[in-house]
DNA sequence: CGTGGGATCTCCT
DNA sequence: GGAGATCCCACGG
């Protein structure tokens, strides 16, 4: 377990040295553990594109809290994204973990990440029985066409399964889908041996060869601020998630209402 | 392979 | 009412 002084410097100063450190959460499906390879500082009143900038609300409440709790919130009506609390009582800075290699509990992190888009598929138990020829043609070129889908899906979940090792936890909203890191786990004591999520150093290299370098640069998606080279990941690692920079997104678009074509709502 | 659309919480204007 | 510290899928080439 780190110690809770750890967390007591600047977010600058402990997002570098978070780097290679391991959060694990262990829920009754399992542990999964993430070694961290990408990590933004986040400066708090300091800084135009914390959430803490312009002060305390229910939201951010425990980024003005003791250091070493998470500050956990939803994003994009879709997501989460977790940050470890660091400085004193009301210094609302914090690390925003990005990426990492999940080294421990991988099936069930792969899990979790399937899990959100499994169309809550059902077994093929109890078809009718005989029907008229027509209609078992139908019934047979359905039952193709679904086999060739069930073949087509599981070739998909093959490949992906290639490419978890790095995927599994490559970007802020991964990391916590792998772990299961919800609001609930907001204002977690990860300096808590008794916790269900905690952070830990990580395994020291066998050999005496040297730590991996850190490189830093401009933050991921932030408008404000983007001069500030406050992201920091370990150079080369292939669990750091692609560079985005900010990109305004365009308005939902306001459609003519006249061109009657609506209808297929909802897929 | 590159791209665009979609989902819909929380806070601020 | 709108933008944001995002990611995933469908689609076209």
């Amino acid at each position: 377990m780190l110690p809770r002084g750890f967390f007591a410097g600047s977010s600058l100063q402990v997002a570098a040295e978070l780097l290679g450190c391991v959060l694990e959460h262990d829920t009754a499906a399992g542990r999964v553990a993430v070694q961290l390879s990408e990590v933004e500082a986040y400066e708090g009143m300091a800084d135009p594109a914390s959430h803490a900038y312009r002060g305390q609300t229910a939201r951010n409440a425990v980024m003005f809290g003791p250091p070493g709790h998470t500050y956990v919130y939803f994003t994009y009506g879709m997501h989460f994204c977790v940050n470890l609390v660091c400085g004193p009582v009301g210094t609302p800075s914090a690390v925003l973990l990005r990426a990492g290699q999940v080294i421990e509990g991988a099936p069930l992190a792969a899990e979790r990440r399937l899990a959100r888009r499994r169309p809550a598929g059902r077994g093929l138990a109890g078809r009718a029985g005989a029907a008229a020829p027509a209609e078992r043609e139908l019934a047979e070129r359905e039952l193709a066409e679904r086999e060739l889908a069930e073949r087509e899906l599981a070739e998909r979940e093959r490949a992906g399964r290639e490419r978890a090792g790095r995927e599994l936890a490559r970007g802020p909203a991964r990391l916590c889908q792998a772990l299961g890191i919800d609001r609930a786990l907001d204002g977690a004591d990860v300096c808590d041996p008794a916790s269900s999520l905690r952070i830990r150093p990580g395994p020291l290299p066998a050999d005496a060869s040297p730590l991996p370098a850190v490189s830093r640069g401009p933050r991921v998606g932030v408008s404000s601020a983007a001069d500030r080279p406050w992201r920091f990941w370990l150079t080369g690692d292939p669990t750091v998630s692609d560079y985005r920079p900010y990109v305004p997104r365009a308005r939902p678009k306001a459609v003519s209402p006249s061109a009657g074509e609506g209808g297929t709502m909802g897929r």
